[in-house]
DNA sequence: GTGGGTAATTGGGTGATCCAATTCCATCGG
DNA sequence: CCGATGGAATTGGATCACCCAATTACCCAC
């Protein structure tokens, strides 16, 4: 059997649960006006204080506004204001496969437009990232944070911000799997190669190369995580 | 002279800014402990309730962690716990040319995707949402989302979280722009068509003419937008 | 040392109390 | 009759004193 961590229980949390529940299942619709704090307090059983904490929450991830003096009501725009949370949580909560699956999809979009649009200064800032990723030494805490800024600087060299933040949010959440793969015998230096591959291609401005030797990289990088992982 | 709006001023809200500046010029390093809620609380000179509601959130956001009986102490990810929720407002900051030009590369990975993998029962969700975006009238006070769906309907088909939610985001934030198009005469009937051809492709489970079939869709969108905007 | 018990510390939560902004309504003036 | 006005009640903002439960630190017996 495995251990389970005993979770703190925070009264704060069920309330916040139940205000979105009620919400949820449409028993107070947008821009409705909220009972009063001292009225909720007592129909929860709570001090006010316990309450107005779990508002903050609430008022913060955009579901309430509040007025003082006034009172407190929905926010209209209740269901997007919180499935911009949800999506990041979702992503989260994705396999390894699925994360290389859609970053083999974007990335290669990437590399092609930077291909295209790379100036020499960002050339210069791939090189730099490129070299700081040949100077670490496996016993190096963190490894992979050169990996990220490697392709965080291609991605900047679309101009595209949505792009950039995307393989942001991915090499994040990739992090601690890859971290692993650098571990494997030789791996380092077949990386680097892969790498400067990639950045030869750039610099050629040939889009369709740089797609292919993006796609070689990914797929080794794809082998050698399901070497050392179980997939998830 | 233009008129300012009054900002309400909350204590906890100029509590969090200074705790995050601490933590972000480096006066407080991952992982130490933070003084006690008594002693920060006579230091900033506000009460302990307040200043709990400042730690609620900080809490949330994943800065710090709390250990009731214990103390409060830096969690040790504290970059990447602001990064997640920073990363979806710097795609909400970018412009539309930059969200469409993101959207097309991985649209298209998705439709090719969706037209390997997509199941009978998939194939009938896209045909429902498919109809239901035929049956809408212009008056009716919400064409987009019917277009969502269809959009997001497809992504399902790949069975890919990323990839649903990823679309999720986008079609989102890309939402009131795309209002405006369908009010172009005509549009409507055209991009009931485009759709029509996307299905057909994922029917055939032909990737490549999927792809075709998305890629001009996502092209006569682009000019629409950019015939009844400024690019912004 | 090790284990256990005890006291101090610390966050969790309550309730009474005061303040300031808002809302509501009765009142007054035209 | 109707709109402006001026309190009074209401409501959220914040404080303070207080108690509880979990954690921690420490000392002592073995």
């Amino acid at each position: 059997m495995t251990i389970k961590k005993i979770k703190y229980h925070r009264v704060y949390e069920d309330v916040i649960e139940q205000i979105e529940n009620l919400i949820l299942e449409g028993n107070l619709a947008p821009g409705d006006v909220l009972p009063t704090e001292r009225e909720l307090a007592q129909a929860f059983g709570i001090s006010r204080g316990t309450l107005r904490e779990a508002f903050r929450i609430l008022e913060r991830e955009g579901l309430i506004e509040t007025r003082p003096g006034g009172g407190r009501f929905l926010s209209k725009n209740l269901n997007k204001a919180e499935d911009k949370s949800r999506i990041i949580e979702n992503i989260e909560r994705a396999t390894i496969i699925e994360l290389l699956e859609a970053r083999e999809i974007f990335e290669t979009g990437i590399v092609e437009l930077a291909a295209k649009r790379a100036t020499e200064q960002d050339i210069l800032e791939i090189e730099t990232a490129l070299e700081k990723w040949g100077k670490i030494d496996s016993d190096s805490d963190d490894p992979t944070s050169p990996d990220q800024a490697f392709h965080l600087s291609i991605a900047k060299a679309t101009h595209n911000v949505v792009l950039v933040n995307l393989i942001d949010l991915h090499m994040d959440l990739l992090q601690k799997t890859l971290n692993k793969t650098v571990d494997i015998p030789g791996r380092k230096d077949e990386v680097y190669k892969e790498h400067f591959n990639i950045l030869q291609a750039i610099k050629e401005k040939d889009p369709s190369k740089a797609r292919e030797a993006i796609l070689y990289h990914l797929k080794q990088v794809k082998q050698n995580i399901l070497s050392t992982t179980n997939g998830r």
